[in-house]
DNA sequence: ATATTTTTTAGAATTATTCTAAATTTTTCA
DNA sequence: TGAAAAATTTAGAATAATTCTAAAAAATAT
């Protein structure tokens, strides 16, 4: 675990948002100003890799970093802002796993699952262009 | 609807695979063999935004294009082939919906299900190689 | 402490995708 | 129908994200 891992996996860690690896970069800038753009994507492969963090890929293609507690995505359609979406409290998460084992008789190991809405923002500027 | 977006959607719609626009533009010019790239990449954002196909994005960044029946994949952790799983024989899609509207509050307008397994190919090399 | 291995750096290379401008095709409607 | 307008295609240049390369630096093992 070198300087330059540990701290990508704080950053990643330590935001609330979902990080582009270009984001990462910049805030990883702040704290050793000499770390080259290629060590973040040799590093965020490697975390991904070993399971430290996770990279999820928007419907738009680009990629995003996000810590591994277990929580699905909500994307607005219209302006792509994430939301964060508990995938925990109601054990959905059991039940579709349950779901796709009997439906495909298969060991489900994960899942990805990305929601689409409009959120309230959107939905307010698409009732005053009517 | 041009000959070329024409013969786009339907290497799409007749294509059991989950083709990369590459392969699109590949399969494209045994049709038309002076169609352009860019016609491919064009006609597919085209077809993608009016709704008649379908982007996947792949947990490795790729892109693929799926017809639009509407239906759920699992990708093999280890060799990333893509199987499709229905979503409809079960109802799981709509159990999905409602699971998360009642989560998040939100009018949940669609989703995508990524799965993960471990397909019967790898599982058995992996079994060897222990 | 020295040798070996791993990681980092900087920049070049690659790949997927988009942009541009001219040519072509399609659509409109007088 | 046929000229004008609009949309699409083409070919290639441009861009952006990511990976590769080879040397330097750092970490680890002996």
């Amino acid at each position: 675990m070198t300087k330059q891992k540990s701290i990508i996996l704080e950053i990643i860690n330590n935001s609330c948002e979902h990080l582009t690896a270009e984001a990462v970069y910049e805030k990883s800038l702040e704290k050793l100003p000499k770390i080259a753009l290629a060590t973040v994507y040799n590093n965020l492969n490697a975390l991904t890799a070993s399971g430290d963090i996770k990279r999820i890929n928007m419907p738009d293609g680009s990629a995003h970093y996000d810590k591994t507690i277990p929580h699905d995505h909500m994307v607005c359609t219209v302006c792509h802002k994430i939301t964060d979406v508990s995938s925990y409290g109601n054990y959905t998460d059991k039940k579709i796993k349950k779901a796709y084992e009997k439906a495909t008789g298969e060991n489900i190991i994960g899942y990805d699952l990305i929601l689409y809405h409009v959120c309230g923002d959107c939905a307010k500027k698409q009732i005053k262009n009517i």
